[in-house]
DNA sequence: TGGCCGTGTCATCTC
DNA sequence: TGGAGATGACACGGC
């Protein structure tokens, strides 16, 4: 039972949808029990939940029909959905079609492409019959003729496309390419080479077949004089309802008109199309004659603009309100049955979804980058915000580096930023990190790439022999080897090192200055020194950490001169742009200013006065008001009063007191 | 030989 | 209150 049931409303669906095509109404809420609700909506217009715009204000009354009284939004929007489901359960979607109404839509596009012999028998009769459109389809004409190859690129790849889709026709194929239509003025031998000839085109429907049958272009199908009787009651609700539309919609003409002419230059990609919010259906109200009111929900997305370019043709309002279909030209070829017609609005819904899909792709994408960056080490990603290889320096230090705690992290990061520079502190740090082992090394393992100081600190090797009571993990580090010794005792020493030894201290200077104060305190109380050995190792301490921080202190001091050369380096082009723009604001005003002064001569020079005579410039303004009217004002000139009546009328008060 | 630059060191301040 | 860091100022050496 519920088998029949489905097809039973699958085929009043159709029917419906059918009915809806050639004008006749018809309510299936009322046999659907809501169930198939969404179908009426379709067939009503556009789903306000997509244009977002007031005009479901328009569509609830539309056509005499209360459509949903209530949560228009939502319900439309969950029609839509429910309709994708439903059609996803008749079958599949018919996609092809679907392309060939977009190319069947670019018939008179192209047709300025065409050699005037090709419109007359092809696309051009699909222009004839349009009324509405003109000036908007000149518009696009005139926007089209500039267009270079890669439009007609463009169309080759469309032209592929219909092959490839073995669902084509004579207009599609003459209308949808430029080379084609060449081969048609050579004759008709390029046909046989059409990879999909017409004849074995497999066309769903009759009147398909009809259409290609007919050499008649598809808007005569519909044209003016079948034109259905909801085909006149729409244009009569466009050209009477409009003015109180205008408030709604404040673009102009020319916003639409590039729009569409943008939507027909990047008109052949379906999915591009789809994309960029159903461009192209834009372009399709030039259909609208053809007199199929099957509410296609192309102007769904575009429905703001399109009601906009309200004003002489109004195919943006035929557009927008409605749901007149786009794709009349296709409906009337091919998506006449109700599998088309479901195809288009299933195909946007489809298509919507799979934006939908496309951009939930990108969410689901993250996850997966995720997944792939958890094999980075962390701190590489932490080091795409370091600014600098300050906290690289910590983290590289490790838990066995003697001075984590001591040395703070500026500053034992700057040496090695430095490449050594001669911190010896630095190069106690670093040394763990780098394998190297002990802290006698500092200074000559790596510090001396660029600058070796001889202020440095080094502990002689006695030291290491000396202080076999020192706890320090920096001692329990590999020893020297007997080279690394051999150029330590090589070396100049600094004076520090020289009065350590000299006071026979039992521990290198990167030892003392690297080593927490904790175990700083107890070496200096637990190794029974002297007052001046105490003394010493406190200025070595203070000293080589001093050291550390002029280091640092000096690579902050270039860091912020270099950021704010920088600085001023970006706010010195933003002047020179913003200079420039007011320079070119300046002429474009004075330019402007120019036009609307001869503007107002011109139209001054044709306006007479009472007595017959021109009004000039002189005598004469013209003034906007804010209601965007234009008036004609006598200039008020100032009363110039003379110094010398001043001068009396001082005189006369003064000897009036 | 004087200037520049890098570095170490000191004094001072702040935390 | 002492330690540590920051910083200006100065000295020194190398180029």
């Amino acid at each position: 039972m519920q088998n029949v049931k489905k097809y039973f409303t699958e085929g009043l669906i159709q029917f419906t949808i059918l009915l809806s095509l050639i004008g006749v109404r018809v309510d299936v809420d009322s046999y659907l029990s809501g169930y198939f609700s969404p179908l009426l909506e379709i067939n009503v217009g556009p789903s306000s939940a997509y244009i977002q715009t007031p005009f479901h204000n328009l569509r609830d009354t539309w056509d005499g029909y209360s459509v949903h009284p209530k949560c228009l939004e939502l319900d439309y929007f969950f029609a839509s959905r429910r309709l994708l489901d439903e059609v996803r359960a008749l079958g599949s979607p018919r996609f092809p079609t679907q392309l060939n109404a977009w190319l069947v839509h670019q018939v008179p596009d192209s047709s300025e492409f065409q050699e005037p012999s090709n419109n007359t028998s092809n696309g051009a009769d699909i222009n004839s019959g349009l009324t509405l459109e003109s000036a908007l389809d000149n518009a696009n004409h005139s926007d089209l003729l500039p267009e270079d190859e890669s439009c007609l690129d463009r169309r080759e790849e469309c032209h592929t496309e219909i092959q490839e889709q073995c669902v084509s026709g004579p207009y599609i194929v003459t209308g949808a390419c430029e080379d084609k239509t060449d081969g048609k003025d050579d004759g008709s031998d390029e046909e046989a080479e059409e990879p999909a000839p017409v004849t074995q085109l497999v066309l769903s429907s009759t009147l398909e077949e009809h259409l290609l049958d007919d050499p008649q272009p598809p808007s005569s199908l519909s044209g003016s004089e079948d034109a259905p009787p909801t085909t006149l009651d729409w244009s009569h609700f466009l050209s009477t309802d409009f003015d109180d539309l205008d408030p709604l919609v404040p673009q102009r003409l020319s916003d639409l008109d590039s729009d569409i002419s943008s939507a027909i230059s990047q008109n052949v990609s379906l999915r591009d199309a789809m994309v960029r919010g159903a461009g192209p259906y834009d372009v399709v109200p030039h259909r609208d004659e053809s007199g199929s009111v099957t509410q296609q929900r192309g102007p769904y997305f575009r429905l703001e603009s399109t009601n906009s370019s309200h004003s002489d043709s109004s195919p943006g309002v035929t557009a927008g309100l409605a749901t007149l279909p786009f794709s009349s030209v296709c409906n009337a070829t091919r998506n006449v049955t109700s599998d088309s017609a479901l195809g288009g609005c299933l195909d946007e819904a489809v298509f919507d979804q799979i934006n939908l899909l496309g951009l939930e792709g990108l969410d689901s994408i993250d996850p997966q980058l995720l997944g792939s960056l958890e094999g980075i080490d962390p701190r590489v990603l932490e080091d795409l915000d370091s600014d600098s290889g300050l906290s690289l320096e910590n983290s590289s230090r490790g838990p066995t580096s003697p001075g984590t705690s001591e040395v703070s992290s500026s500053s034992s990061s700057f040496c090695e930023d430095e490449g050594g520079a001669t911190g010896y502190s630095s190069e106690a740090d670093s040394l763990p990190s780098k394998g190297i082992a002990d802290y006698d090394t500092w200074s000559q393992v790596d510090l001396s790439d660029n600058v070796w100081h001889d202020h440095s600190y080094s502990s002689p090797p006695y030291f290491q022999s000396s202080a076999p009571t020192f706890s320090h993990k920096a001692i329990k580090e590999e020893p020297l080897s007997e080279e690394e010794y051999d150029r330590d005792d090589e070396r100049e020493l600094s004076r520090d090192e020289l009065r350590a030894r000299a006071m026979c201290i039992p521990f290198s200077a990167p030892q003392i200055v690297s080593m927490p104060v904790e175990e700083f305190l107890e070496l200096l109380e637990g190794q029974a020194l002297s007052s001046a050995q105490i003394t010493l190792l406190r200025d070595i301490r203070r000293r080589g950490k001093n050291k550390l921080a002029a280091q640092n202190c000096r690579k902050r001091k270039l860091d912020a001169i270099t950021g704010l050369q920088e600085e001023v380096e970006r706010l010195q082009a933003q002047r020179d742009t913003l200079l420039r723009e007011k320079q070119h604001t300046a002429k474009a005003l004075g330019a402007t200013g120019q036009r609307i002064e001869q503007l107002s001569r011109d139209v001054l020079a044709r306006l007479r006065d009472d007595l017959g005579q021109p009004l000039t410039p002189d005598r004469y303004t013209l003034q906007c008001g804010a209601s965007g009217r234009l008036v004609v004002q006598p200039i008020r000139r100032p009363v110039v009063t003379t110094t010398t009546s001043s001068k009396s009328d001082k005189r006369k008060k003064e000897k009036k007191p």
